[in-house]
DNA sequence: TGAGTCGGCTAAACCGGTTTAGAGACAAGC
DNA sequence: GCTTGTCTCTAAACCGGTTTAGCCGACTCA
């Protein structure tokens, strides 16, 4: 049995030169003949030898692995299809390229930080994409100073330099989405919106709003959830509940949008005839329900491919700057209709 | 400015001791006086040292991390609430124990060997957690061949003892549903499972005929999927097509339970009233739809938990057998109820 | 012809830990 | 008093790569 894998120094054996040339050769860099290089390489193959990432990792200072650090309650990423699809698109970046991912779900804020002081302390990685960045977020400050190169998923607002954003635009689609609501005769639109301190959940909610406002409509009432699918049910609950129920409603994802279907047939009242319902994902799920759910289609795939090539870029020492990606498309289904007329707009039961 | 991390080289010189001695400290092994430990302790603390994975790694051959390799389309890990809770119960045993988690979704089948490989040359990870088992499944023996280590989720039918298993018993839930569906009158119950090479969709299915066959009905028909919601929801179309319609229908996860209800709708059907409907997840979006899903609950994050604390054991060297969780339960909620009298079975339009 | 340049290569240091061989001090046993 | 054993500790090798300093011979140029 041969005890171990073959090493650098096996190979140069085999190939007779020293380890150092053997380096060289392998990663492709002058001072090496072509036919020394041919004859290492042919030993190479021949061992079956293939680095070692620790050693690598060890003289070069390089981690060849790049960290994703989700700090959601488990329930919400569950009820959530964005970090999968997100996840896929980043592997398809990563494998082909020798990287790998080290994924922490550390469903508590109050770990997060430790969590990336581990990851830099340890050097586990080169780099990280940042995602779910909030208001004022403590990590910019964080990262530099543990000395962590990043990326982030849409643009801080602490100081818009510090870290290359990948943006995705969803300001057009979700006013789309008001406009379409609007032209079927809707004027009392609510918004079932994610948490505040999430700039995208902030930021969606303010194009909503701005988006009611240009089409003069009253201030809308909005509803803030946490993106689970219970709180979008509570917060549903709580729309149809008010004397000037809505008869639309614009939902920050769709496993809201969908829990809120079954909250209004539950309140007697049916999507889309007297409530509309738009949701935000595009999700699998979202197209085969009955009604199949209008919503805000982003591709979190792209997004996620984007993302890690853009971190790798970074890491390896180019200059990057901000990325903005195809902006969102609002997808009409039929969760949404005209407007009731107002006698209709009275609650019955089932 | 300090350049880098302090090594254990500085802290052996501001301890006044030699690296060897710090090593030992650390890692209490005997052999160090009480007074040089306190110091060297006391040393470590104030340079803020912490290892380097890196060189631990290399001089130790050991990974600190585990790997988990997803060979799934990505559309099907967005449709499933399996994965996200699934790796959450993992972080809770890795985290705290100084372990990462190295994540690989490979999408195609035929990349999966080349991904376990390279984890394997490039020593990327300790051990393994083998999830979505087939039949005669190659990872077996790849693994074997690899020498990586491994403990899986379910028990392989190649070799049951070459991998330790965490399994989890959903035949008594499946018993339980069928029971619960046939004390309703349902007579034609049908199933749609996931893709026949993967064991745990083989043994749900084979649960369920032997349920329906030893509660004496006539054998059942059963509709073969991908597992995604897409093709849930054309099984289901299949099926409500059938001369003999099915009035009730498993199904082998929510996702596809919940298209299913889209479906059923859609052919102007109402549920539970026309046909009954199980899920198999708990995933939280059934809770919320109307009709609430009844489905069956399996622990996916206690899952995670234990799976990650057995690998973690396995790889620490000791020697660990299979575990079994509590078994998976039915959740009745409002989409199964009394199976439609004959008259009523005929399809209406909407 | 001699100095300078360049290509190809080797030896050795280095990354930051772990581990082994063995040194020195001291106590116990004969 | 001498051997033996135990405890604490150091020096150095080692893990498997990368990188630097420098050697050697051939070629160029004045």
């Amino acid at each position: 049995m041969q005890a171990s894998r073959p090493t650098i120094a096996d190979v140069a054996r085999a190939a007779g030169v020293s380890k150092g040339l053997v380096s060289f050769a392998l990663n492709d860099r002058p001072g090496v003949s072509p036919e020394s290089r041919t004859r290492i390489l042919a030993a190479a193959e021949e061992l079956g030898w293939s680095p070692s990432v620790r050693a690598r990792s060890l003289s070069s200072d390089v981690s060849f692995a790049v960290g994703l650090v989700i700090a959601r309650d488990p329930e919400i990423i569950a009820d959530d299809s964005f970090f999968p699809s997100f996840i896929s698109g980043v592997e398809r970046v990563l494998a082909p390229r020798g990287q790998s991912l080290v994924l922490s779900v550390v469903g508590d804020e109050r770990l997060e930080e430790a969590t990336y002081r581990r990851l830099a302390a340890e050097r586990r990685v080169d780099g990280v994409i940042l995602t779910d960045l909030r208001a004022a977020d403590s990590r910019v400050s964080l990262l530099r100073e543990i000395g962590l190169r990043a990326i982030s998923l849409g643009r801080t607002d602490v100081d818009a330099s510090a870290i290359p954003a990948v943006t995705l635009d969803d300001a057009p689609a979700i006013h789309d989405a008001v406009r379409h609501l609007v032209s079927l005769g809707h004027t009392r639109i609510a918004h079932v919106a994610g948490p505040d301190r999430l700039l995208h959940a902030a930021r969606r909610k303010a194009s909503f709003l701005q988006a009611v406002a240009s089409s003069n409509l009253a201030a809308p009432v909005v509803v803030e959830t946490d993106f689970t699918a219970a709180d979008g049910a509570r917060a549903t609950a709580e729309l149809l509940d008010r004397a000037e129920r809505p008869t639309a409603i614009v939902y920050a994802n769709d496993a809201m949008a969908i829990a809120g279907i079954g909250v209004a047939r539950r309140a007697g009242l049916d999507v889309p005839r007297d409530v509309s319902i738009v949701g935000f994902d595009d999700s699998a799920i979202g197209r085969y329900i009955e009604p199949a759910l209008t919503t805000v289609a982003t591709d979190a795939r792209g997004w996620g491919f984007t993302a890690a090539d853009t971190l790798l870029r970074l890491v390896s020492g180019d200059e990057v700057g901000d990325i903005e990606l195809a902006p969102a498309e609002l997808v009409v289904r039929d969760s949404t209709a005209t407007a009731p007329t107002e006698t209709n707009t009275d609650r019955r039961q089932r």
